[in-house]
DNA sequence: CTTCGTTCCTGGAAGC
DNA sequence: TGCTTCCAGGAACGAA
């Protein structure tokens, strides 16, 4: 599940493969995953366009032709972008094939196809989910007193608050789960009850997680990848992540796995209050 | 406004 | 061993 320290490291790592490059031809075996235009108009517009710009938001890429046109990129749940030589063999679950010039060709791979791309062209649409995107972590506006505001007066749990996207940008289950057993907090607490330490604690644990993915590449837990194929290290690093049932890294304790805003979590009861 | 359930999808694990 | 069932989850959407 590629969260904001993946997509950083695939926009890192495909950038050098596909900046100045003209598109030559692209190849669409799924349909369905072009959002916008109409599939057929697509290829259409792309090629004789040259790649200026690989940039993120969120859990987004943004591949910025010119200024009016740009290709959004959401990986979901299993989405790769992998470059290649153009003479290599076609990587599995291949979806869509973007010929570039420099025998370069970028896949868009994905095995559960959840993966989406619009192409915008003068902002003929608009996207509510790349638009309402809440603040960067480690970035200044995602303070403890904006974190206050956002929780106050909601009731569900905290880690339904960090998994929205409008509240802060680009967390998901893994770096949810880890920066609260970071912070030492519940993740089912609910959200308004948390106090203004906790909160400061939780921004901080947040930025840390985040910070930490980054410097491990990612993590690679089932089949994360980035643009060159290569796989994060961050999963040895993971307080809670997918360790169910083993010892907390803390204490000692049998780490509980539950489910919390409809995601399966992972927590120590005895560090997390 | 919030919150919760459903939907999309496939591979791998678990269960019988 | 081989089949079936369940689970993983990001975000859009509808309902309460």
């Amino acid at each position: 599940m590629p969260e904001l320290p993946e997509i950083e490291q695939v926009r890192k790592t495909l950038k050098p493969h596909i900046v100045n490059k003209m598109v030559k031809h692209v190849d669409i075996r799924l349909p369905r995953m072009i959002k916008h235009p109409a599939p057929e108009n697509f290829a259409d517009i792309l090629v004789g366009q040259s790649v200026r710009e690989l940039k993120r938001r969120g859990k987004y890429l943004i591949i910025e032709f010119n200024t009016n046109l740009r290709l959004v990129i959401h990986l979901r749940m299993t989405g790769a972008l992998v470059a290649a030589d153009s003479d290599a063999a076609e990587p599995p679950y291949a979806k869509v094939r973007f010929d570039l010039t420099g025998d370069k060709t970028l896949w868009f791979c994905d095995i559960r196809t959840f993966g989406t791309m619009h192409l915008i062209v003068n902002d003929d649409i608009s996207l509510p989910g790349l638009e309402k995107l809440g603040p960067e972590p480690g970035s200044s506006e995602f303070s403890a007193e904006y974190l206050e505001k956002i929780v106050k007066n909601r009731t569900g749990a905290i880690k339904g608050v960090l998994l929205n996207q409008e509240a802060v940008a680009g967390l998901g289950n893994i770096y949810v789960d880890e920066a609260l057993a970071q912070a030492g907090i519940l993740p089912q607490k609910p959200a308004r009850s948390l106090s203004r330490k906790e909160l400061k604690e939780l921004v901080a644990s947040v930025n840390k997680v985040i910070r930490q993915g980054i410097k491990n590449r990612g993590t690679t837990f089932r089949n994360y990848v980035d643009g060159n194929g290569t796989q994060g290290t961050n999963q040895h690093h993971l307080l809670v992540y997918g360790r169910k049932g083993q010892p907390c890294k803390k204490c000692g304790r049998e780490l509980i796995g539950t489910k919390v805003a409809g995601r399966g979590t992972t927590y120590c009861a005895n560090c997390q209050r």
